[in-house]
DNA sequence: CTAGGTTATTCTCAAGTCGAGATGTTCTCA
DNA sequence: TGAGAACATCTCGACTTGAGAATAACCTAG
């Protein structure tokens, strides 16, 4: 049998029947806190609990395609504002009795985006909403999403240290206490502000100056700062490393 | 309607066909080249191009269970030296196109594995076989096998250095200039002796001695090494970096 | 058995990085 | 107008790194 042949006698259905969802990890500081996009569910099952927006990968598109695609649906955000949301792939989460309708496969995606209106529920969630990530431990989240958001704050804890993407939590001209202010907020820990500012510009590409300066000074005083824009470097090196007392203890989370 | 009556009412086969498979890039050292384990295809499509060991996740199956299942079959291993192997999750891949057959999404492992007999193979490939990397430059993989495996090797190359898994690369007891030599067979570069040596020691949990030494010199010479044996760290801190020349200059496969 | 080459392990030293604290200045708010 | 806050720079000591070298143990060839 040739492989056109072959392809015409192919049963699609002839394998175990296994969905393919997406969810995603979508975080934004509010505030002076992290927040988390969550939805509350419509639909069994969970009905009326919290889960993270997803649903299922529609069959001609791409895995990120249809994280943007949700991303897009639950935040209202299209054009130029959404293409500036950071977006990749998190890890896959396939337990076989993680959903109880069916054997689901969920690719979790991890996004980070800047401050944005607040969110609007879409069609089958009753409600969407940024929530306080320090407000999360004590509620309770549909299927597995727990582990999923607790996956991807240690990866964006993580991503933080050797990637420019906390840019990504502010808007595109930004000074340097701003970018301090992302990195004590994602990594829940005061940073040296002196130390943090020579770091940052010595790093090659991680950030270059506009010329330009803040209008005002900042809203308890001091003198008007400098304005920079992401550089062109993807990685950081030198990395900046989180202080020993930040990092995970243990490695399963850590990819 | 409740939850019970929900899922009674529930039709799995009313979403769209998605197949769910793991492969694994499977790595170990053998003659001091890195070497991938890859299958020659037995079916269609692609029959006869070399591919990444994988398949079908089974109904009741973890995903990284599935993925261990799929490099046992292929390596003849089992019990304790397949325990011995470190798998991980790597990636997923789920292009609507990447399969002629239909839409098919791939969740990636990678797996670290000390040198192994000679591989057997399974029943749908009729040749399996630890290939070196160096030379997989010209050779097509099926599907997008290859954007994989260079997934896998970036990953790997990345997680020598924050984490002790070269260790698993080696046998439960080893010498320091061993294990300097994965660095450089997976890095693809000479580090200083001296160097590597003291930094080795003096990350808390990387190594731990086991008071031994080799029986005898090594085959060209030298005095008997200390032996060592994997610490309990899950995380190297301070990490082993690369040096600068070695890291990928973009991001897309670090993760 | 010995010479020469190889490897393990430890040192030295200069250059670079990091954490902590301090200084001088510019602003805002009360 | 004065106090307090934030920005931007410096200093200094502790630590880490990269490169080279020293010493000693051990193998193989001849």
């Amino acid at each position: 049998m040739n492989e056109q042949d072959f392809l015409a006698a192919y049963d699609p259905h002839a394998y175990p029947a296994v969905a393919v969802t997406v969810d995603v990890v979508a975080l934004t500081i509010r505030d002076g806190a992290l927040h988390l996009l969550l939805i509350r569910r419509g639909e069994q099952p969970h009905a009326g609990l919290w889960a993270l927006p997803g649903g299922f990968v529609r069959p001609d598109e791409d895995l990120v395609t249809a994280a943007r695609r949700e991303l897009a649906e639950e935040t209202g955000l299209a054009g130029e504002p959404l293409r500036r949301v950071h977006v990749e792939q998190l890890a896959s989460y396939g337990a076989p009795d993680r959903d109880p309708r069916m054997r689901i496969v969920s690719i979790a995606h991890l996004a980070f985006a800047p401050d944005l209106p607040d969110a609007t529920a879409g069609t089958d969630a009753d409600e969407a909403a940024w929530v306080a990530v320090a407000e999360l431990t004590n509620r309770q989240l549909a299927f597995d999403h727990g582990q999923i958001v607790a996956d991807g704050l240690e990866r964006a804890r993580s991503k933080l240290e050797y990637t420019p993407l906390a840019t990504r939590f502010l808007a595109p001209e930004f000074t340097i206490g701003e970018l301090r202010a992302v990195y004590e907020t994602v990594w829940g820990h005061q940073l040296h502000a002196g130390n943090f500012h020579r770091k940052v510009l010595s790093v090659p590409g991680f950030v270059e100056s506009t010329g330009a300066s803040t209008e005002r000074g900042g809203t308890r005083g001091g003198p008007r700062a400098r304005l920079y824009r992401a550089g062109d470097a993807r990685l950081l090196h030198p990395a900046l490393l989180r202080p020993a007392l930040l990092r995970p203890a243990r490695e399963e989370t850590v990819r």
